[in-house]
DNA sequence: CCTAACGCTCTTTTT
DNA sequence: GAGCGTTAGG
């Protein structure tokens, strides 16, 4: 226990060792958080105050869960398996499996991805004549779950219009459809989880009665329904509820716009009484300058819960700016400098290019492929997100749940087999008017013998009976055959990287079967029976099954391996293993750490980002945004933006973001001459003083590229409807200028130059 | 029924 | 500028 706690500095070390009380942890970045985390469990359960099997921790990704977990495992000479450490979503789906009859949901459900989702509410919306102009899929789908993510049901929803009626009645609807289906998406995990809970008693009290300690990873981040389903859970009110751990940084809270609520931290210190706020405030990350630069940045914010990181490094280098005439000369800059890093001993792994958004990725990429540098890029397509592989899954899908029919369309003629267009909506009509699956409407369609559709139906039933009682890698590979998947991939020409994946579906398979427990003689389509199972009594004599802790209890390998192909979307990270640059939004950056970073693009516009721009709350969480960019940074910091930009194919003339009116001067280095704009007299806003503009170097760097009697920066301009005002901004070119103009008491309007009726004055 | 060409949109992201 | 969805033609 000695080794356990030592080295914890004073706030660290209250924090691990709190009494079983609702604490509440403000841990900065850089703080320490996980390794808090972890020697509370360890601690927990080496004072016996717990046993493994009353620990419940929660983590919002799975990458967060592993790193839990194994790092437990270092401290902890015992076996993990039996505290239930997982994320929302991946505890949620074990909850249900183990009691899919008392959630009301088939054994073998299913787990729609976001991508899935999407495309069974555009089926929904034509299945049901829905103008898809007027109610676009995107929007439904931002509909339901955010509905979701507050524990709203359809009839919950309130309702004031035509529209938003309109859009309950399709949630209703789509609910009823993934029912029908037995699917499930993301938000629908908890919200089921979190019913299933507060309706049914014994369970709900069994639950309690076991998880002693619940412990929150990047509270912050919790939205309306985790924190209900965490009240639920730890029975909050009750006098013998679990102790919460909670840790989270509202500084740090960038995703709100997916419906996290950072006001849950203030409603968990009063809902859960919490006795214990502690702060840890102790940096261990970054250098002073950086430090600084961070702290003063984020002190713009009004509504923060009060935190300043401190160090005990020393200033080190001062935080360059550089301003480029172009986006291909601003990374030109980067390469150069980044290489100067690398002389002088960095590895390329230690040096992370930071930007807001994915599109800006691509000149950099250019650039770096130029010079010959190695990269990789994080956050592109992930693994079980691949064509190919979702074919693949769709086929094992349908296997498992013939009444999928997401699954049934995606690849009832893939690889082409002769069913179009044409027939399938027949069958679709014939599965209304039965009420039933695609699959089991093939029937009444003249799906006789012969028939291209019968046909694939009996490929499906051919796979199930010759794979039933083979082991999980062994039935992947028999299905990629059958289903003539390979050989479609084999006759085209891009199609090696394809096979390959597909090659690598089977090897996923095996690893998991051997890394989640599942024997490889297990039968794969039914869910061995286990002496794990805990088998309790409940007030009506039923019998109530504890989902503990490995998944074979509880489910098939099959359906085990496609929820985890849901879950985890897999590995998105190109050639690994490398010494390569670090590509990655700054979204993709929290958590990170790098001796270098380059935060780039940093423009009005672009970062903060325009759409977030309108109101103060978007432009706090810009401002997070900046500030989780700033504190990944250990040594140096480079920041950069450009007079231009070429985005949407469009060329844009940017203002330099207010993010650097921001910083500290003395923790600056400026490497090209900073010119002092005059529209950031005040801190309110970049467009407030925008009528002060005179000439400026923007404007006259525009008037180069564009011809003389085009728009300028600065232009006062007369407008019939909103009269006086003057041009703040400018983007596009030619026909599709669109010019940001400052009418005063009319606000700021973005008006096309070419149909706008303005005139100069 | 399948392929090629056009036209629209377009933050951030995990589960 | 690129990817997706719709439409026109083979």
């Amino acid at each position: 226990m000695q080794n356990l706690l030592h080295n914890l500095n004073p706030e660290q070390l209250a924090a691990v060792t709190l009494p079983a009380q609702s604490a509440l942890i403000l841990a900065g970045a850089g703080s320490g958080k996980t390794r808090v985390l972890t020697t509370r469990i360890a601690w927990l359960i080496q004072t016996g105050q717990v046993s493994p099997q009353g620990v419940l921790a929660v983590t919002f990704t799975n990458k967060a869960a592993k790193e839990l977990l194994t790092r437990l495992s270092a401290m902890l000479p015992i076996n993990t398996r039996g505290m239930w450490i997982g994320t929302f979503h991946g505890l949620c789906n074990r909850l249900l499996r183990a009691h899919h009859r008392d959630a009301g949901l088939p054994q073998t459900f299913q787990i729609l991805d976001s991508g899935d989702q999407l495309s069974f509410i555009k089926r929904l919306l034509k299945a049901n004549n829905i103008d898809d102009e007027k109610f676009p899929p995107k929007t439904l789908m931002y509909f339901i779950n955010s509905a979701k993510d507050q524990g709203l049901r359809a009839a919950q929803v309130d309702a004031y219009d035509e529209f938003n009626r309109k859009l309950v009645g399709l949630y209703d609807l789509y609910d009823a459809q993934c029912q029908r289906e037995g699917v499930v998406d993301f938000a629908e995990l908890l919200l089921r989880t979190y019913e299933l809970l507060s309706r049914n008693q014994p369970l709900r009290e069994h639950y309690q009665a076991r998880f002693k300690h619940i412990l929150v990873d990047e509270f912050q981040d919790t939205n309306d329904l985790q924190y209900k389903w965490l009240k639920l859970m730890a029975g909050a009110g009750s006098s013998r509820g679990a102790a919460v751990f909670a840790v989270g940084d509202d500084d740090q809270s960038i995703y709100a716009f997916r419906g996290a609520n950072v006001g849950n931290m203030s409603a968990f210190e009063r809902e859960f009484e919490v006795q214990n706020l502690i702060k840890l405030e102790q940096n261990y990350r970054s250098h002073g300058h950086i430090l600084d630069s961070a702290n003063i940045l984020i002190a713009n914010n009004s509504k923060r819960l009060g935190k300043n990181l401190r160090t005990d490094a020393g200033h080190g280098e001062p935080v360059r700016v550089m301003e480029a005439s172009s986006d291909i000369q601003e990374a030109n800059w980067i390469i150069e400098e980044a290489k100067n890093l690398i002389r002088e001993g960095l590895p390329r792994s230690e040096i992370a290019i930071l930007y807001r958004s994915n599109a800006q990725s691509r000149v950099i990429e250019h650039a770096l492929f130029s010079a010959n540098i190695p990269y990789r890029v994080y956050g592109g397509q992930r693994f079980f997100e691949r064509a190919e592989i979702k074919h693949a899954i769709a086929y094992l899908q349908l296997m498992d749940n013939l009444h999928n029919d997401s699954a049934f369309l995606r690849v009832v003629n893939f690889p082409t087999r002769g069913i179009g267009a044409r027939s399938l909506e027949q069958l679709q009509d014939a599965a209304k008017q039965h009420a039933c699956s695609l699959y089991a409407a093939v029937p009444y369609v003249g799906g006789k013998a012969g028939s291209s559709l019968a046909a694939f139906i009996k490929l499906i039933e051919g796979a199930r009976f010759e794979t039933q009682y083979l082991p999980l890698p062994e039935m992947v590979q028999i299905v990629i055959e059958l289903s003539t998947l390979k050989t479609h991939y084999q006759t085209e020409k891009e199609g090696a990287d394809r096979i390959e994946n597909l090659d690598q579906l089977v090897n996923a398979a095996s690893l998991f079967v051997s890394e989640e427990g599942f024997g490889k003689d297990a039968p794969a389509l039914t869910g061995p029976a286990s002496a794990n199972t805990v088998l309790l009594e409940n007030g009506d004599g039923n019998v109530i099954i504890d989902a503990d802790a490995a998944l074979p209890t509880v489910m098939s390998p099959l359906s085990a391996f496609l929820s985890h192909a849901s879950l985890e979307a897999g590995d998105n990270q190109a050639q690994a293993g490398q010494d390569a640059m670090q590509l990655m939004t700054v979204h993709s950056a929290k958590g990170l750490e790098f001796d270098a970073v380059f935060i780039t693009g940093l423009e009005e516009g672009l970062f903060p980002h325009e759409n977030s721009a309108q109101e103060e709350s978007g432009v706090e969480e810009e401002r997070r945004l900046m500030y989780v960019a700033i504190t990944r940074a250990r040594q140096r910091l480079y920041l950069s933006f450009s007079q231009t930009r070429m985005l949407h194919g469009q060329t844009r003339y940017n203002m330099r973001s207010r993010f650097l009116e921001e910083l500290p001067e003395e923790s600056l280095k400026w490497l090209s001459p900073k010119i002092q704009p005059q529209w950031f007299g005040n801190k309110k806003s970049a467009w407030d003083d925008a009528p002060a503009v005179g000439a400026n170097r923007i404007a006259q760097n525009f008037n180069q590229v564009a011809d003389a009697n085009a728009w300028r920066i600065g232009q006062g301009v007369a407008h019939p409807k909103f009269g006086e005002g003057v041009i703040v901004n400018i983007e596009g070119s030619g026909t599709n200028a669109r010019a940001h103009i400052n009418f005063g008491k009319f606000g700021m309007k973005l008006l096309d130059l070419s149909i706008a009726k303005l005139e100069k004055i």
